[in-house]
RNA sequence: GGGCGUUUAGCUCAGUUGGUUAGAGCGCAGCCUUCACACGGCUGAGGUCACAGGUUCGAGUCCUGUAACGCCCA
């Protein structure tokens, strides 16, 4: 062959812009878009959240993804691996607040010439909706280009040209669309209800947003007379005695014999007099405080379910600013005993925030003698919006849904039918869907967001009909009710009586991001694309977000397409700390990407995110990508070295009329490393086709690089150099391929030096056929180990000669080893080598010789 | 309170349907500057497999229980 042009000192730097470069220019991760489903391998990668800062947790599993994304292009299947930036919703809204120091205030009029402060302002600056919304691009845009330079140096093979922001004219017409299909088939509905409500964000939160967060709280005694004013007063307990004015029942367990007598009796509220029922619920715990607990309208969700199974009135006093609202004591709904003692008394309340509201009752509850005993301080969970500072309330509102639960036994099924990569990963969505509470809350009272695309007619005193509701053709998606206007109406005529308004809310975020399939695989502009993609053959993600993104894209896609969205679920662990501690940026302990990037390259990072097996939580290694480093250089070394020998011979890849025992040894065990790590690959376990990979390298480089060194600089017309060079050849060739998945600068780098084409488009190796994986190699590695260690033992060097070196052994064993004798006796500098047969284990011993002279 | 996972060398982790003396890497110690590699290589010392029972000829592996840690859900 052709001699290869060689570098004098193979080095790694360089490589990554180098390759970079030449992939995007080569088009090498284009995806084939005329093949068929049959030969499509199709991922539905996670849209990183843009404004959410970078760290080495995205890293971990995007090249674990990756991995996996380049063995199956290298099987031969058309690799379709778009990207797209999850930029829609309340985190970036957040971002521009803090970024630009300015707050979105729809009443607002767009101001076209706006440009932000320099520097945030200590007060934030009230902008309009669309101003605000340009800054949303605006910043998004720059982060987004952070993001996909990282993702370009990590080598993650994306075909850019499928690319999508969940912001984007595509996603929010695919969501709108989705959406009036949902409403449609009477899947998504309308309805005033309790609602989770965060009283900062101004805005409705879903279940699957929530987190328990522990918080200092206190019982609070509060007695209640009974009306007929017969026996002693009923002593409940309650953390939340601001909500007395709210209460419309108590309730006991109906084995509780301690209140069997009080059951359909009714009670005076202290302070406000008004009466409630004592009424029955097996939810009510007679272990927990008294034994009996006020329902309110609304403290938590326990409450919502009282009141909806046990068909309570309503008294809603809480604001959705988190302040205590109206209380029209003495009027309907709200009756009362004493209504002006009521009045009186919640007059001091009215318009304080809950935690002051809580305050000013215990007084109030003490000075009328309803308070027994002081305060009892527990530690008990809230509940928070993830996103959110304050506990959450429940209001009632209108919202719209998505029917979930009607369907529960439905997504259970499409959970056995998918691959769950590790499979308990499966026990996540079986218990969240078991313990849903509700339909999917879809609406969001936010500005950066994809808007519902409904109008609602205005009867002729202005108010809104709800149950008129005027939607666009789907072929004038995607719309924005509040600009855009419904057909058959003038703009003119928005907000006026006999009009029309458009709804103001948004979608949540995951109703988009729950679409990611639908909207990368071109589900409404391109069936023909769609049909090679969908179903998608893996959802890799991390276990965080089963319960949202997993949950939401297979409830749509069953709504939507009948059909689970994908086969497989790949599920990445966590990225915790040296100390193993989750990485969190307020512990402060998050490690930026780039850093260890910069510092170790590329290749030793993937290393360190592919050791790791799927699910499996990994500590930040610094080590671990030293090693990789390590590996990555040595694959450049031993390619030079292997690529400096084989050039003498005319065809190193075509295997020679005698292939000598320990090259057709060394070729049989590495056809095993390959059967075994595309047994891995196939199961998804990358991790175990790395260290197999590895393994046999660190093999191959010690002991047989050193076994057929003598040959391999023979006379290249020699039978024996001959099969040294296919020996240096084909195993280099089918190691670099193994490794391209993981480490493919490296690997490029040298598959370059004797191919024109890229390694990352070259075939999966098969295993080298007509070689039998004999021992040969391993016993004389073996033999190899043990004369290093006398030379270690003895302080000479690994070319001082060894006099005279006996091998004991079974007869097969010693035959088997003649075989490379020539081989062993020359990479070992061994003056006689000789053989005494015996039954048992190999034995070998060593009689060094006299130094060499000193030349 | 319910569920899931983890526990193997100082550290990070493999360990297949139960089968010789339990593996790897890092770190540590020692050695070697060899004509691919000092951004290196070689060699070595490290383990009561969390604990307690049980099944079995045989258990890191299977069963029961306990403990610690982590996560999810109440």
């Amino acid at each position: 062959m052709e001699p290869p042009d060689l570098p004098d000192r193979p080095s790694l730097d360089g490589l990554e812009a180098k390759w970079t470069a030449l992939w995007e220019e080569r088009g090498t991760y284009r995806f084939d878009r005329s093949k068929s489903r049959a030969e499509v391998f199709a991922v539905d990668t996670p849209p990183p959240t843009v404004s959410g800062s970078l760290h080495v947790g995205h890293v971990f599993s995007y090249t674990q993804t990756d991995v996996i994304a380049r063995y199956q292009r290298m099987r031969g299947k058309a690799v379709f691996y778009p990207i797209g930036w999850d930029d829609n919703g309340l985190a970036t809204e957040r971002r521009v607040q803090n970024y630009f120091g300015v707050r979105c205030d729809p009443n607002q009029p767009y101001d076209p010439s706006f440009r932000p402060p320099a520097k945030p302002g200590k007060e934030e600056l009230p902008v309009s909706r669309p101003n605000f919304v340009e800054l949303c691009y605006a910043l998004t845009n720059e982060d987004e280009k952070i993001f996909e330079d990282l993702f370009k140096r990590l080598a993650l093979s994306f075909d850019w040209q499928h690319h999508y922001t969940t912001i984007g004219e595509q996603a929010r017409r695919v969501s709108q669309a989705a959406f009036l299909r949902n409403l449609a088939r009477g899947e998504a509905y309308r309805n005033e209800a309790p609602t989770l409500w965060d009283v900062d964000f101004q805005t409705a939160v879903a279940q699957a947003e929530l987190e328990d967060r522990e918080r200092p709280g206190a019982y609070h005694r509060i007695a209640f007379h009974r009306r007929d004013a017969s026996g002693p007063p009923v002593e409940i307990e309650t953390t939340r005695p601001e909500l007395l004015p709210a209460c419309v029942a108590l309730v006991a367990h109906p084995d509780d014999e301690r209140y069997k007598a009080l059951l359909g009796k009714e009670v005076l509220t202290p302070l406000f007099s008004v009466p409630v029922p004592v009424v029955a619920h097996h939810l009510a715990e007679p272990e927990k405080g008294s034994g009996i607990a006020m329902i309110c309208t609304f403290g938590d969700l326990t409450d919502v379910t009282w009141w909806r199974e046990l068909e309570l009135p309503t008294r809603t006093i809480l604001r959705r600013d988190g302040r205590l609202g109206e209380a029209p004591f003495g009027e309907q709904g709200w009756e009362s005993l004493d209504p002006d003692a009521a009045r009186r008394h919640y007059a001091e309340l009215e318009g304080l925030p809950v935690r002051r509201a809580q305050g000013r009752i215990v007084e109030l509850l003490g000075e009328a003698g309803a308070l027994v005993g002081e305060p009892r301080p527990v530690t008990h969970a809230v509940k928070f919006y993830e996103r959110g500072e304050r506990p959450l309330e429940i209001v009632s509102s209108r919202q719209w849904y998505l029917r979930t639960t009607a369907m529960r036994e439905r997504l259970l099924q499409r959970g056995r039918e998918l691959d769950w990569l590790p499979p308990f990963m499966r026990f996540r969505y079986e218990h969240w869907i078991e313990g849903l509470t509700g339909d999917w809350a879809l609406s969001r009272q936010r500005y950066f967001g994809v808007p519902f695309p409904v109008w609602y007619r205005l009867d002729d005193e202005g108010e809104v009909i709800e149950e008129d509701l005027l939607v666009p053709a789907e072929s004038r998606l995607p719309i924005d009710p509040s600009t855009d206007v419904p057909d058959g109406y003038e703009e003119s005529e928005r907000g006026k009586p006999g009009g029309f308004i458009g709804d103001p809310d948004v979608m949540d975020t995951w109703a988009t991001s729950s679409l990611t399939p639908q909207i990368a695989g071109g589900y409404l502009d391109d069936p023909d694309l769609f049909a090679r993609v969908f179903p998608m053959d893996l959802r890799p993600q991390g276990h965080d977000i089963i319960r949202t993104w997993l949950f939401d894209t297979v409830v749509r896609a069953e709504l939507e397409n009948d059909s689970l969205p994908w086969r497989h679920a790949a599920i990445s662990g966590w990225i915790l700390d040296p100390d193993r501690k989750k990485m969190s940026k307020s512990k402060g302990n998050v490690v930026v990407p780039t850093e260890p990037i910069e510092r170790h390259g590329t290749d030793a990072v993937r290393y360190w995110a592919a050791s790791a097996r799927l699910g499996t939580d990994a500590a930040y290694d610094d080590q671990q990508m030293r090693v990789g480093r390590r590996l990555a250089i040595k694959i450049l070394n031993a390619s030079k070295f292997a690529l400096s020998r084989v050039a003498a011979v005319s065809d190193p890849s075509a295997p020679p009329n005698e292939l000598q025992p320990v090259d057709a040894s060394m070729l049989g065990l590495l056809g095993l490393v390959v059967e075994e790590a595309t047994a891995a690959f196939e199961g998804f376990d990358y991790a175990r086709a790395l260290e197999q990979t590895e393994a046999f390298f660190w093999r191959f480089c010690d002991d047989y690089l050193e076994l057929v060194k003598a040959r391999a600089y023979g006379d290249p017309a020699s039978t024996e150099t001959i099969s040294a060079c296919h020996g240096l050849f084909q195993g280099l060739e089918i190691q670099l391929r193994l490794f391209a998945p993981f480490l493919p600068y490296a690997s490029e780098e040298a598959w370059s030096w004797f191919h024109p084409d890229s390694v990352h488009l070259a075939s999966w190796p098969l295993a080298p056929t007509g070689v039998e994986p004999s021992p040969l190699l391993s016993h004389l590695s073996e033999v190899l180990g043990t004369l290093r260690r006398a030379k270690s033992e003895a302080h000479v060097s690994m070319r001082h000669p060894v006099a005279v070196c006996t091998l004991r052994g079974r007869p097969e064993v010693l035959s088997l080893l003649g075989q490379g004798e020539s081989d062993l006796t020359r990479a070992g500098v061994i003056s006689e080598l000789t053989y005494e047969p015996h039954e048992g284990p190999l034995e070998v011993a060593v009689e060094l010789g006299l130094p060499a002279p000193q030349s």
